[in-house]
DNA sequence: CTAAGGATTTGCT
DNA sequence: GCAAATCCTTAGA
């Protein structure tokens, strides 16, 4: 008897819930109609043109990196920015005037457009990255699976942009390194035996130079690197000899298709120990 | 060394 | 509801 008013009562208790669940999912899935629909009307307002004139107002005097590269350096397509980008200096200045510096050894270009691999792909445009369609030099920065970051840096051509992919690290390892143990996982096990990131590993990948320079859409989208006091590029003049450059295909884009994750879009600097991820066959062909 | 699986939020179809 | 321009850890060769 009593259990079965126990498990009468359970069933209740078990309905109400399940009746409240459902209201609340209802509210959700109405709320969350409400939001797309905002967001909807917003991107459909959105315009290539419109978007380019506004962010080329407002240009003024940095106060910081006054060796930086200018309008001119970006205002190139995607493809010869990617390359150009190749073995300058990305400077980062935090707040609290910590300076960090990388020489830039890998990028890969995403022209929009027809490319399908890039966000702008047919000219698509959304609030969330509608840095790309900015003024040549502007920082477009996106979240990606949920937890990382990627910095791009728009050049000329609507929606066109070059991903940073990774850097050499030369100024401020200590705050990099503390940068990135923040974000490593912390199981107990590992935590024992986790040992400092050799510095050759501390911007080898794109997510991973945005947390060692503190890259995050909140601080850094939509600025302008031609006169930002936070960031810019600058030439390194500590090297005279010639780059050699190995082009190869776009990392993490296979789900759009062989024709275009296999275009030859990535460009890194041969033999530096910095890159993400080397093309040995490439490098090969390229010796010859 | 490579391979596999988990983490985890966002925005679009 | 699902895919995503990645990284980290663990397991096994």
């Amino acid at each position: 008897m009593i259990s079965c008013r126990r498990s009468e009562r359970n069933s209740v208790r078990n309905l109400v819930k399940m009746s409240r669940n459902v209201t609340s999912s209802n509210k959700e899935k109405q709320t969350r109609k409400k939001q797309v629909t905002k967001r909807m009307k917003l991107n459909n307002n959105l315009n290539a043109d419109h978007i380019l004139q506004s962010s080329c107002n407002g240009s003024r005097t940095p106060t910081y990196g006054l060796n930086r590269l200018n309008d001119s350096f970006f205002d190139v397509p995607c493809e010869d920015l990617a390359k150009r980008l190749l073995g300058k200096i990305l400077v980062r200045r935090i707040d609290d005037g910590t300076v960090l510096k990388g020489r830039v050894v890998e990028t890969e270009c995403y022209p929009g457009g027809e490319d399908k691999a890039s966000c702008s792909y047919n000219g698509r445009i959304t609030e969330t990255i509608k840095a790309v369609y900015m003024k040549p030099g502007t920082a477009f920065v996106y979240v990606t699976y949920g937890m990382y970051h990627c910095i791009n840096i728009s050049s000329q051509g609507a929606g066109a942009a070059v991903l940073l992919r990774a850097l050499e690290p030369l100024e401020g390892f200590e705050f990099m390194q503390l940068e990135r143990q923040k974000r490593r996982k912390t199981t107990s096990a590992a935590a024992t035996k986790r040992k400092e990131l050799q510095v050759h590993d501390l911007c080898s990948g794109p997510a991973k130079l945005c947390m060692s320079f503190s890259i995050t859409k909140s601080s850094c989208n939509e600025r302008d690197l031609a006169v930002w006091d936070g960031m810019w590029i600058e030439e390194d003049d500590s090297k005279e000899e010639a780059l050699h450059i190995v082009t190869s295909h776009r990392i993490g884009i296979d789900s759009v298709g062989t024709e275009w994750a296999l275009k030859p879009f990535r460009f890194y600097l041969l033999g530096n120990s910095s890159v993400s991820r080397r093309d040995e066959a490439r490098e090969k062909a390229f010796r010859e």
